[in-house]
RNA sequence: GUGGAUAUAGCUCAGUAGGUCAGAGUGCCAGGUUGUGGCCCUGGAGGCCGUGGGUUCAAGCCCCACUAUCCACCCCA
């Protein structure tokens, strides 16, 4: 027990570490691209805000939320998502008055839900997401799903299928659920337990149902997309144009409706291809009500968030992991106790010279400290000791192609750094 | 929350009909060369066989419970 991670949680060890360092440089870099600045918020949040912003009614809420008590007697919950706790540092931090609209973006921040771990499915996980607050234009949409996109083609992710819908604002929402109950009520003894109570509450989420008696009722339901007023049509028409300008092949997928509660109007997924089945790596979509939700001024939004661990996944199974990174532009073995106080130095001035190296601190023998320097992949090695080092030199070998020339000391970094193509 | 599978060295796994059953490969450490890696050879460390009960003269192997992991559903990133 003491020796295990709870559970559905991760370490992320040395050996991988690159990789989310990787991916995380590439969503900052493409972030910077596209305008947008970095916004960090706290693990944790009044319980309040998820149950107002994520809905009280939905999944997450209900039963997949880690709340406690603290000390002072308030209800806290761990972020089961990034949307609502920049969405409150938005309204905190007067960003409504600065000028809009207001574009961010979040690295690897860390959410909780609990729900039974399995494959891409964590109890803490980590995402990626961007929110832009003030931009009522389709253009918008378009853009934040071409951030998106372009982070996983970065990223080395090959089959990527993009699926988007509307789901109308709180109007025609309204005027569409009733078209769906209507349609749906002379069905409903047939429909599963939870499809029924789903009925009263969020008939929409009801199309969304796998179990087959209710994939059959809905079979000729009317669609959202056929009830949109004139404006969320007009934004989703819009939305279409702007892709295809922008070249993204796209899907107009009705049963996309996701969980939370906050969105309106564009919903969107990002689906990878995987020869072991489909994997969201990325969902999102606008939420204009969702500031006005919390006492805000009334502004809408949009965004993403996107699975880490998902998207190390994906680079996995397409082979499009990068290579680890060398640890050391060079070893420095030495043999003998005048060696060794040589190679500290030196070690010393490689790394002032912004190269990256050490020495062996397990006093091998050097023999040892070679088959050390292959292990890690060095791909110089230099000796010191003996008849060199009383001349003032070093033997410099070059791992990959077992040859070894003598360097004087202070031809030494030169020498390094043109053959590791420095400077 | 529902259903299924699995649980033996760091890792991947053998362990056959319960009775030398605690093993192999790989990795790790060291030696074979007290000035040199990758190949090869030798040696070493490391497991109360997930935990707790039960059946039996005897259990890694059978039964039960618990825990954990994995997979599917639900949900979602």
């Amino acid at each position: 027990m003491l020796t295990q991670a709870p559970k559905g949680t991760q370490d992320l060890l040395p050996q991988g570490s690159y990789r989310v360092q990787a991916v995380e440089a590439i969503m900052r870099q493409v972030c910077d691209l596209y305008g947008y600045r970095e916004v960090r918020t706290p693990v944790f949040e009044h319980t309040e805000l998820f149950q107002r912003s994520v809905g009280d009614t939905t999944d997450v809420v209900q039963k997949e939320m880690y709340t406690f008590t603290d000390k002072g007697d308030r209800s806290i919950t761990l972020k089961p998502e990034g949307t609502a706790g920049v969405a409150r540092a938005f309204l905190e931090g007067k960003l409504y008055q600065e000028p809009l609209p207001c574009k961010m973006y979040y690295v690897s921040t860390p959410c909780f839900r609990y729900e039974k771990p399995q494959a891409g499915r964590l109890r803490q996980f980590h995402q990626h997401g961007i929110e832009v607050f003030g931009a009522k234009d389709a253009s918008v949409d378009a853009e934040v799903i071409a951030l998106a996109m372009d982070v996983l083609h970065r990223a080395g992710v090959k089959n990527l299928h993009l699926g988007i819908n509307s789901i109308g604002c709180p109007l025609c929402r309204a005027a569409y659920h009733e078209a769906l109950q209507a349609f749906l009520a002379p069905k409903l003894p047939g429909l599963c337990e939870n499809c029924r109570d789903r009925f009263g509450r969020n008939p929409l989420r009801i199309l969304d149902c796998k179990e087959e008696a209710c994939q059959k009722a809905i079979q000729g339901a009317p669609g959202i997309l056929d009830h949109l007023c004139a404006d969320c049509a007009g934004h989703f028409d819009a939305l279409q144009g702007y892709l295809a300008a922008l070249g993204i092949d796209y899907e107009v997928d009705s049963r996309i409706v996701r969980g939370l509660d906050y969105y309106t109007k564009t919903v969107f997924e990002l689906i990878a291809k995987l020869p072991t089945g489909d994997l969201t790596v990325c969902g999102g979509g606008r939420y204009d009500g969702l500031i006005g939700e919390l006492g805000g001024p009334p502004t809408c939004g949009i965004g993403f968030g996107m699975g880490v661990e998902r998207l190390l996944m994906v680079q996995e199974l397409e082979r499009a992991a990068p290579p680890a990174p060398r640890l050391y532009d060079a070893f420095v073995c030495t043999l003998g106790r005048d060696a060794r106080l040589k190679g500290l130095s030196l070690v010393a001035d490689l790394r002032k010279a912004g190269l990256s190296a050490d020495l062996d601190h397990a006093a091998r023998s050097l023999k040892a400290q070679f088959k050390y320097a292959d292990k890690i992949g060095a791909p110089y090695v230099v000796v010191l000791a003996g008849d060199e080092l009383a001349k003032g030199a070093a033997k410099l070998r070059d791992m990959a192609g077992s040859s070894e020339e003598e360097v004087p000391f202070e031809h030494l970094i030169p020498t390094l750094k043109e053959r590791l193509g420095r400077d």
